[in-house]
DNA sequence: CAGATGCTTCGATCTTCATCGAAACATGCG
DNA sequence: CGCATGTTTCGATGAAGATCGAAGCATCTG
């Protein structure tokens, strides 16, 4: 009996979740590092690798090298053609197995980059921050503290007169490639978040960098920043 | 983090070899019941059954009950052209499970049906008879033996005159529906069948249906039929 | 040059799923 | 009504593949 044309090989090929992450991602045109590939589909770089492996073995990735990175783009408009029929085809959900590597889910929503906050509440925080006048776009990779907001540091214990800037200011800004914006560094984004963990706002788990938001600090992001989970979750789904 | 779109649940439901090949008969528009199915994917009948019970949950197929008979068809235009999609995209051979049950192709290539020929052998050698102008059809279900025929049958050791018809003569028309088409069956075919064997022509493995043609068979096909291996494999790759 | 970073390879472990024998259910026929 | 046929369900088994810790390789930076 003749098997069948390579509809299973590549069926099974994008029927993987880790797999069909990296591929999504990968629609837009733009090419990717194996590293952010592995990060976004929530999986190991050793996974990771060994997935973009059969990727490419199938004719569905491929690959560029520069220097020690290795950058992945589909391998034609015929790939994203066949994606977009698939995700277009009927409703459901994956059937296949559970989302990968659950700390990831933390990662992504909350973790500690060099003692300052990053991830989706980092970035909301920021753009909260700015939203509400505190931080101002500075020139090159600084954010500025306006007045009001070295008033709303004040308020909550922080003083910026007192601190020592480092090479871009006192509040650099640090690029969340999960969320792709940008999130408070520096020494005031530091500050800050010894001063939330203070407060008990925050709490760092020994053995992770992902940070837990307490109730109380919860209640405090609502209150100082106007953020809830829900609203910070709707954003980023729509994103 | 959102899960991915159904790419990944439609995607597993079509990576499976026996799946795939259940879908790929399906294409042609036409309902087909589960039986066929299982026995065309090559697999069992419960194992058919609870493939087919996914493709339904998954929203490729819709069935019709009839009797005792289950009819199933694609779901609609856009799974046949996401399956045309998937099979126009790039080579490749399947990276999944080997070729379950290798029994099958041996079955579907020659078997033994209540003492006869059936398969696509079977098959094969009937049109052979009917246009070398040996059998040709009677009324009903029988085939007619001509005069021609009579005289080759008896140059191969069986005298048609002293064979007890059946209710259907002694040349009954057998639908095989692996190939779709007819076979000799009724105690003509038997008798050929034994003596095939006794001649050395065929084998019967003890422990299956399935009929091994010897060399010395395939020369004697070759002799008084025309018949060789790979017209036969050539003649079922174009159906 | 040493240490850091990005990525790959190796090997062990665990989870998932396809498989079929046995049994049961539904339907059809003589 | 008994038997045959088509199909489904149940449960056990085995194979395949995804996973990551550990280690290694290649490249870059201070």
């Amino acid at each position: 009996m003749n098997p069948q044309p390579a509809i299973t090989s590549t069926a099974a090929l994008i029927s993987d979740p880790a797999r069909a992450a990296m591929l999504m991602m990968l629609v837009d045109g733009r090419a990717r590092p194996a590293g952010e590939l592995a990060y976004t589909a929530g999986v190991s770089p050793q996974t990771a690798s060994s997935h973009l492996t059969k990727l490419l073995e199938g004719g569905l990735l491929c690959v560029e090298k520069e220097g020690r990175h290795r950058y992945y783009r589909l391998a034609g408009p015929d790939v994203v053609s066949l994606l977009k029929h698939l995700a277009l085809f009927g409703p459901g959900e994956p059937v296949r197995r559970k989302a990968p590597n659950r700390e990831v889910e933390h990662l992504h929503f909350a973790r500690c980059c060099y003692d300052h906050l990053a991830g989706r509440l980092g970035v909301e925080m920021t753009k909260a921050m700015l939203g509400r006048g505190y931080l101002e776009h500075g020139d090159g990779k600084a954010f500025a503290v306006t007045p009001d907001g070295a008033e709303w540091f004040a308020h909550l214990g922080l003083d910026i007169a007192r601190i020592t800037p480092g090479r871009h200011g006192i509040a650099r800004k640090c690029l969340d490639w999960t969320a792709r914006e940008h999130h408070l560094a520096g020494p005031l984004g530091t500050q800050f978040m010894a001063q939330a963990c203070t407060l008990g706002w925050f709490q760092r788990p020994p053995s992770t960098r992902a940070i837990e938001v307490t109730p109380k600090g919860w209640r405090a992001l609502k209150r100082y920043l106007g953020l809830d989970r829900r609203s910070i979750d709707q954003r980023s789904d729509a994103g």
